[in-house]
RNA sequence: GUGCCCAUGGUGUAGUGGUAACACAGCAGGUUGUGGUCCUGUUAUCGAGAGUUCAAUUCUCUCUGGGCACCCCA
């Protein structure tokens, strides 16, 4: 035994076996049937891109270093694609101008990251897209919103397990240019924005620190600390009065008053602290935080884009989406414990073991029988005696066994066993 | 890129400076047509390499692999 290859998946993939499928396929179930159900349609694109259209907006790392890539024969730079944002944008650029506005789309795939993988993030995910392209007006972000919320709420979670933060770009910006911010050259203020983003991590100290290095006056933290400690979106229009005509706040007003009216208010909260480190969002930005104190944590967000079709020459157009993970999504039911329905709700399986070898073409054929019939049979390949066969069915926890050996034959008879209660119906052939 | 933890059958674990125990799962049988219980048998070069030692699975080092946190991302 030499030289013997690893069964291990590459590091940061997975097998997925049976057990495991059964989860996912309940995740994107879920998320297809509501995308659905809001006239949503769903596409794919490749699973490589040419590698600059991440280099171009993805970011430093997931455009960068956690790019996976390669050259093609014609030796051009491809990656797999480590989001969807930018193959989406790229396929809505070349049929934008004459679509029928505004488009709503929806994609599940899989993406790639060079991470170091950890508890909810993995080198290759699975995410749920959703965008709406070509309509500014604020009841697309209401749209998004409510979607995102009913994506959540699709799964029957528990009473108060999971929480939607909004904030604003536009709002955020208003602050920065209150604050004197504005005036910083573009590095200052993204250090502003990433320190902001830390506001619950840092300590107070380090944050004042942070802003100092990045060129903020001592009353211009005053202003950011407002902000960012302003429990709710009146406070902080009471508090910074100079704020009441920002686009960004009146526009948050506006959809949690219509997100409460539709029954969502339980859910939703204003909450500064989410900022996003993305630099393309302009408009609504968003978290959907799991409350479960083993599982703190940002599950998905997304907000309004508007900007990103321009790297592909042409003129800008409106867009807004999210995209929650598959992992992320395992983890919040698994941690209020409500993957146990999920087996619960797989189809009845029948099981038809050959108990006679000299029955095999006629076991095979009642298979066949049952299957026109729509039933989803399990056929035994090998004879069984019926005791195993039994025991095979339980294990595998199949619900009905067919039992057709030489008793039956004689009757032109197939038994079916319930394995729960023991009880049998009897079938002519 | 930084830090911490871990590595024993298929899986989950125990254990010891003198080559390993238990549970579960698998397979075969006890039981030549009615299961979930029970019983028996069977399944490991203790991640790799080097060092210390009469002797290393056990101690030390290196590597590899895995996990977690940070960074980043969501």
């Amino acid at each position: 035994m030499k030289n013997v290859l690893s069964n291990q998946e590459p590091k940061g993939t997975r097998d997925w076996l049976p057990e495991e499928f059964i989860i996912r396929k309940y995740i994107f179930d879920s998320w297809r049937r509501v995308c659905l159900r809001y006239g949503f349609e769903e596409y794919l694109t490749p699973l490589v891109e040419s590698a600059d259209i991440y280099r171009a907006k993805s970011g430093e790392d997931i455009g960068g270093k956690e790019l996976v890539t390669f050259t093609d024969l014609g030796g051009r730079d491809l990656s797999i694609r480590p989001e969807m944002t930018p193959s989406v944008t790229r396929m809505v650029t070349k049929i934008y101008a004459a679509a029928p506005k505004p488009l709503k789309y929806f994609s599940i795939a899989n993406f790639m990251r060079n991470e170091k993988p950890q508890r909810g993030r993995n080198r290759e995910f699975w995410q749920l897209n959703c965008d709406i392209f070509g309509s500014a007006a604020l009841t697309s972000d209401l749209e998004i919103l409510q979607l995102a919320l009913d994506i959540m709420l699709e799964f029957d979670p528990p009473q108060d397990s999971f929480s939607l933060a909004i904030s604003s770009r536009e709002l955020i910006d208003g602050v920065l240019e209150l604050s004197g911010a504005k005036e910083l050259d573009q590095e200052k203020k993204l250090l502003v924005v990433r320190t902001l983003d830390k506001w619950q991590k840092l300590k107070a100290e380090d944050i004042k620190i942070r802003l100092q290095e990045a060129g903020l006056k001592k009353e211009a933290m005053a202003v950011i600390e407002t902000f960012m400690k302003s429990q709710n979106i009146e406070a902080l229009a009471l508090a910074l009065p100079a704020l009441k005509n920002n686009q960004g706040l009146l526009k948050i007003i506006k959809i949690m008053e219509d997100l409460e009216s539709l029954g969502y208010g339980d859910f939703i909260e204003f909450n500064p602290t989410v900022i996003r480190g993305f630099d393309y969002y302009d408009g609504i930005i968003f978290e959907v935080f799991d409350k479960n104190p083993e599982n703190n944590r940002a599950m998905f967000g997304g907000g309004r884009y508007n900007g990103l079709a321009e790297i592909f020459g042409v003129s800008n157009f409106p867009a807004i989406g999210f995209a929650p993970g598959d992992e992320t999504t395992r983890l919040f039911l698994e941690s209020w414990g409500m993957l146990d329905k999920i087996i619960l709700e797989q189809p009845i399986k029948y099981y038809l073991p050959i108990l006679d070898k000299n029955l095999t073409n006629e076991t095979i054929h009642l298979a066949k029988t049952l299957r026109v019939r729509g039933l989803n049979v399990i056929s035994g390949l090998e004879e069984q005696k019926i005791g195993k066969a039994l025991d095979f069915a339980n294990k595998k926890k199949i619900a009905k066994v067919v039992i057709y050996g030489t008793e039956e034959k004689e009757k032109s008879i197939y038994k079916i066993k319930d394995m729960d209660g023991g009880s049998e119906e009897m079938f002519n052939i």
